[in-house]
DNA sequence: CTGTATCCACGGCGATACTG
DNA sequence: CAGTATCGCCGTGGATACAG
């Protein structure tokens, strides 16, 4: 891990952009590199009613590719927030699961998905407002 | 507003990469625009202590490019997340401002920042090890 | 001071092909 | 089934210059 050591370009996908002095917004940066990480919050998301296999999270998150995928639940096991569980069967068995602290992450992300889905209509009628009055320009 | 309407390549910024079918993830792609993006969290964050300037905002949120400012800021005001106040004075003012919305974001977002604070060593640790027993291949 | 317009480098990530 | 390796498009956002 840690950004590019290998080969290719792209072998070992490098860290997100993280270009600024870990000044204040390096907290922030750590949230958003989990919370706001589209694909960490939906795996998470479909973990939670239970453990799921590879193949069955990629077709529960619709338009994630194998390689976001792979590459996802990777920061999510080194983060500590899920686990693989290999099965030694043929043909392979692979198995990922929310960790404790995984379930917590989860509690905080319903806060804000709860928070959307409560401003929702709100917040669709307030950009409907602001384009119109824009647009009068 | 709304992607690209204009002349050259970005001239108003292009709305984040939406590139799926509306599924079940569209709500979480709304959090992600919101919650999700590093500058907007910032402002949120800044305003809270009360009204800014934006030559303030400039300042106090480190990193941040007058493209940048000026675009989330918009985004914030159109979401009815914020408000703006231009003063008809010489030099020109103008102050930014949470709106009631953007007041109930804020909190639901100092969940996530609480959370990443709870759990940061911890999550350090897990990566530490993580990385360790990694590099042993 | 408060923006807006333009250019363009960098890197995220989808698509595809291949391996154990 | 469960990944890994590569390639390349194009969105993202910094830098810069300019305007009201």
């Amino acid at each position: 891990m840690e950004p590019e050591p290998s080969t290719g370009r792209t072998a070992a996908l490098p860290g997100p952009c993280s270009r600024w002095p870990a000044e204040q917004g390096e907290t922030i940066r750590q949230i958003i590199d989990r919370a706001g990480n589209k694909w960490a919050v939906l795996v998470v998301g479909s973990l939670h009613a239970g453990p799921l296999r590879y193949t069955d999270l990629l077709r529960s998150i619709p338009g994630v590719s194998q390689r976001m995928l792979t590459y996802t639940l990777r920061q999510l096991r080194r983060d500590g927030l899920v686990t693989r569980t290999a099965y030694p069967e043929v043909p392979p068995r692979v198995e990922y699961a929310l960790t404790d602290l995984g379930e917590t992450l989860l509690i905080a992300i319903t806060t804000l998905i709860d928070w959307a889905g409560t401003h929702h209509d709100e917040i669709q009628e307030n950009r409907a407002r602001f384009d119109e009055t824009e647009a009068a320009v």
